[in-house]
DNA sequence: CTGGGATTCTAACCCATATTAGATTCCACC
DNA sequence: GGTGGAATCTAATATGGGTTAGAATCCCAG
C-alpha cells in the first residue's frame, strides 16, 4: 500500500469510522439535548466508547462541538446549492424558492442530525466556536438572498416587500421547527406545503 | 404599621426590590448569553450583590432560571390578552392578527429582557425547569388559536389552510427574531410590517 | 440609643465533568 | 508469532462555578 492509497482508503479505516462515529454521536446528541445539556460521557455512550478516547480524536470538548456546527451548517448550504443547481434553466424564481424550502425542511428534519445541532445551538455556545460556522452561514444566507432578489427583480415578488427581512422571518420560522417538530403527530409534507403557502401567496406579486 | 400594611409595602420593601433586581438581572443575562453562559456571579453583578445573596430568595440556579421563563411567559400572554381587550368590537379578525404581530413582536424586543429570555432558553433548560412555564405557553398557544380559528370561520383566513401549522410557523418567525435582531441596524416599524405582511397576504383569503 | 431580626458579605466547600497520565489492548506487517 | 505503533481503557487529576457556613452589617422597633 502506497501513501496515495492509504491516504484514499484512510477515509473509511477503522480510525476513521470511530471518529466518525464520535462526530454523529456529538451530532445527535447536541441536536437532543443542546450544548448546555450535552455531556462527554453522553456523547461517548451514544459512540461506543470511553469519554477520554474523545481525546485521541478532538483536542477538546469545545472543539468537537464548533465541528458537528460547522458540518452542520456546510451540509445545509451544499444541500441547498446542490438541490438548486440541479432544477431545469427555466426554472421559476418562485419555483425555485419553493424547492429552497422544501429542501431546507426536510434536510434538518430528515436528514441530518447536524443541521438541527448547528440551528439549535448556534446562539448558545461560546463566540469563538461560531467564527467557522458563521462563515458557513453567510454563505447559506447569501444563497436565500439571491433567490429573493432574483424573484423580486423579476416580478413574482412584490417591488415593496423588504426582502431580507422577509428572508429572516422566513428562516427563523423554517429555524424554529426544530424546537416543536414531533414526526409522530405532524406531516412533514403538510409542513412543507404550508411554508411554501407562507412565501407564495404572502411574497408573491397578486 | 398593621399587618395588612405590612404586606402592602412589601411590594416595595427594600428587600423585595433586591429580588427584584436579581430577577432583572437574571433576565438581562439568560436573554444576551442563555442558559449555559449565564453564570450566577454575572447575575449577582449585574444586580450589584455578591452572588450568594441570591440565596437569601432563591434556593437555587435553576429556580432563578425557572421564575424568570415563568415571568417571561406569564408577562407576554398578559400583554397579549390586554392588547386585544382594548380593542373596539367590531375590530376585524384579521386586524386582531396585526395587532398580536405588533404586540408579540414590540413586546418582545423592546419591552421584557423576561420574554426573550423565556423564548431564547425554553428549548436549552433542563425539563424540570419547563413544566410552569410550559402551562403558560400553552395559554398563549390557545390565545392565537382562537384568532386563527375565528379569522378562518370568517372567511378571512383561507379555508384549505392548515392554521395549525402556520400559527407555529408564524411564532417560530417572530421567536426566532431574538437571534438575529439588532436594533441599531434595522426598524423594528418595517419588522412590524414584513411580519404582517407575511400574515396577511400570505394567510389571508384573497 | 440599643437589641435583634433581616440582609449581605467573605471564605470555604463540594461536586460534576472536562481533561490528563499511564497502562493495556489491538492489529498490521515483518 | 513477535513487534511496534495506533487506539482505547482505567484511574487519577484539575477546575469552574454552584452552594453552604458563619461572621459582619444594616436598620427599624422599642
Amino acid at each position: 500500500m502506497n501513501s496515495t492509497e492509504a491516504v484514499a482508503s484512510s477515509a473509511t479505516s477503522k480510525s476513521a469510522q470511530t471518529r466518525q462515529r464520535i462526530l454523529d454521536a456529538a451530532a445527535e446528541v447536541l441536536s437532543r439535548k443542546g450544548y448546555a445539556g450535552t455531556r462527554l460521557s453522553d456523547v461517548a455512550q451514544v459512540a461506543g466508547v470511553q469519554a477520554p478516547a474523545i481525546y485521541y480524536y478532538f483536542s477538546s470538548r469545545d472543539e468537537l462541538v464548533e465541528e458537528v456546527m460547522w458540518v452542520g451548517a456546510n451540509r445545509v448550504r451544499l444541500h441547498l446549492a446542490e438541490v438548486l443547481a440541479a432544477l431545469p434553466e427555466d426554472t421559476s424564481c418562485m419555483d425555485r424558492l419553493m424547492v429552497a424550502v422544501d429542501a431546507h425542511l426536510r434536510f434538518e428534519l430528515q436528514l441530518s442530525h447536524y443541521a438541527t445541532a448547528s440551528i439549535r445551538n448556534a446562539g448558545h455556545v461560546p463566540e469563538q466556536l461560531r467564527i467557522r460556522p458563521a462563515a458557513e452561514e453567510a454563505l447559506y444566507s447569501r444563497l436565500w438572498r439571491e433567490l429573493f432578489a432574483e424573484a423580486q427583480q423579476a416580478g413574482e415578488v412584490r417591488a415593496d416587500l423588504d426582502i431580507n427581512m422577509f428572508r429572516l422571518l422566513l428562516l427563523g420560522a423554517m429555524n424554529w421547527v426544530v424546537e416543536w417538530w414531533n414526526p409522530r403527530t405532524r406531516s412533514l409534507d403538510e409542513l412543507v406545503a404550508t411554508a411554501q403557502a407562507m412565501v407564495r401567496t404572502g411574497a408573491g406579486a397578486v
